[in-house]
DNA sequence: TAGCCTGACTTACGTCGTAAGAATCGTCAA
DNA sequence: TTGACGATTCTTACGACGTAAGTCAGGCTA
């Protein structure tokens, strides 16, 4: 690829180059990205990505940053004067599942890196402030924030199952359920027919209802 | 190395591969394990580890499989005849928490991978079975099992936090401390002094009780 | 016009997973 | 005793990866 000479500007920019790897992310999978291909995505040599970005862990970083920025976008300002802190949380649950589960791509990497975005940082500040305000112990307004985030991609992470590009390893409940004793699994098997509880949203959303009426019953 | 000759043998077995795994894995990080390195570690060359597994996917698989077993390991048997359930799931929860902790190389593969090993059906078939006799509704005690799952491998791997060998990418919240600036966060800044809502292990017990009395107390 | 900066390319190194096949061993039948 | 055989290990090789180091052209500023 890439007739281009050296020098002829590609029109790249920071923001580009994580835009093309969210897109190809999304396409092809978390395996699937190199920076020798992204580079080619964007008609350009891999090394040419060095440029805006100081190495490929960066790159993730990156990613991860920009969905969760996807996840906060929908949100209410958290009002920190006074009013029911439970439906903030709620709608964070929810919206940060959204954003994960359109970029499943990042979901293992928003799950194994700490996210402290700038964004982030304010957000759960706003959070904390408007729990406070409604009378829940700081300690207290932390631990919630982190449960129902924590909560919300491990859920997520099963949800997705094997992101794409992960697909040949092991298989997930429904792939191998004619290997499935019914003799030995009754349980599993009348699951696996009648598809009581294999209803992801209904239980996302229970567990976290669960979670919040919790702690606010807390004393 | 392995100034040994074709044929001669080095004591393999598939156990034992899976064990230095294991042992690398805690030792070294997941970014460091290679079959080359694997192979050095066992005095062997790479590609004789391929008599044992069949590629590196099947390799880590079986890690998962291994630390869930860890995990079951020192479980109570669900009495499928009567008793209170709660107690089987928190039991299980914070051995999957304690399993996962004494191995954070494989929490990114836990998290990533579905673990349906014939260990874990059973576990399940048994937990479904106890807390149906106990008068749960099948789907429910589906969720239930799968509530806690997800969660305690969310909250762990948060707590686990980067795994060793995967140092030098974002730091975490503790890191970046003194870029915090307690004007602009000034709830965020309380917690890093007065420590309040860092607590892991109160955070994580309080979650699982909350969702378990939640759970138990539907109609 | 001269020079430097920017953004792109080229080359190269060491590492990775693994396909294909050769070599050597222990074992057992003839 | 010999021969063959399966099990185990090693050798070689290929293509892809991340990225260090250096090169080169075009545009901006002096």
């Amino acid at each position: 690829m890439a007739v281009r000479r050296a020098g002829a500007k590609a029109g790249l920019s920071r923001e580009r180059v994580f835009d093309a790897a969210l897109d190809y992310l999304d396409e092809h999978g978390l395996p699937a990205l190199s920076m020798r291909k992204l580079g080619a995505a964007l008609g350009v040599e891999a090394m040419t990505l060095y440029h805006y970005v100081p190495n490929k862990d960066a790159l993730l970083d990156g990613l991860v940053d920009r969905v969760m920025e996807i996840a906060f976008a929908g949100l209410d300002e958290p009002d920190p004067g006074s009013g029911p802190w439970v439906p903030w949380m709620r709608q964070f649950a929810h919206s940060l599942r959204g954003a994960l589960l359109a970029h499943p791509g990042v979901l293992p990497l928003a799950a194994t890196r700490p996210v402290n975005s700038p964004e982030a940082l304010r957000m759960s500040e706003r959070w904390l402030a408007g729990m406070r305000a409604a009378g829940v112990p700081l300690g207290r307004a932390m631990d919630v924030v982190n449960v129902i985030a924590t909560f919300t991609i491990g859920h997520t992470l099963a949800e997705a199952g094997e992101t794409p590009g992960h697909e040949g390893t092991e298989p997930n409940l429904d792939e191998r359920a004619d290997e499935i004793d019914p003799a030995e699994f009754p349980n599993l098997t009348e699951i696996l027919t009648t598809r009581a509880g294999l209803d992801f949203d209904h239980r996302f959303t229970e567990a976290v209802d669960i979670l919040l009426a919790g702690y606010a019953a807390l004393p």
